[in-house]
DNA sequence: TTTACATATTGACAATTTCCGAAATGTATG
DNA sequence: CATACATTTCGGAAATTGTCAATATGTAAA
């Protein structure tokens, strides 16, 4: 899985999606409880929905709806759907990727 | 000395300015050599001028002269004026912190 | 000091991005 | 099935960015 730096620099060249990446580092600290009325437990690893995200980031569900998208196709967030839900988290692994192409190969 | 992450993503955010920042990694090896018609010899610590990196670039002075700009405002550059011509290096610390930042607080 | 050259700034226009409301699509529940 | 709700997609107005040619500025050489 290679760095694409152009699209990755684009999707964090914005206060709101920095933001977004910043608290999901939190997710507990930052957004309420998640899961809500699923009938079964599914482990949600840290996701949460836009809803929770949108409430946070004071703009419009088709604005951060787009920006998660923004988000994951720069493959910063990966996403998972559980029912009516889509559930966001970090994705760790391309964050560290993109740390190290930047102290690499920058 | 802060990371503005908003700043610098914007700056790198376009393919021609990335591809500047590389080059600058090994100024022997993408550019001609420095220094021209300078009467006295001064050290350019792997600057390179303006011109040396537009023919590169294959765009107009002005849009060359922009871009170098941005990633100067942004902290990735550094330049220093030697007669006539304008000598721009990178900023190593600076993407150093950068490579941190996104590695620890991001 | 006149000229030539390196770079920076300005003004313009096209292309892209931001962000919204409206409409469409899934999905669970009555 | 009909409804309600979470999310996505679409269409567009406003703001920003990309890029150039023209002009201005700064500096060295004639």
């Amino acid at each position: 899985m290679d760095i694409d730096m152009v699209e990755i620099s684009k999707a964090l060249s914005n206060e709101t999606r920095l933001n977004i990446i910043k608290w999901l580092k939190d997710p507990e600290g930052n957004f309420p409880p998640q899961g809500g009325c699923l009938s079964e437990p599914v482990d949600l690893k840290g996701g949460v929905c836009v809803s929770s995200i949108q409430a946070k980031a004071n703009l419009s569900p088709s604005t951060v709806s787009n920006y998660l998208d923004t988000l994951q196709r720069a493959g910063l967030l990966l996403s998972e759907r559980h029912g009516k839900w889509t559930y966001y988290r970090r994705n760790e692994a391309v964050i560290q990727e993109l740390a190290e192409y930047i102290k690499n190969e920058l």
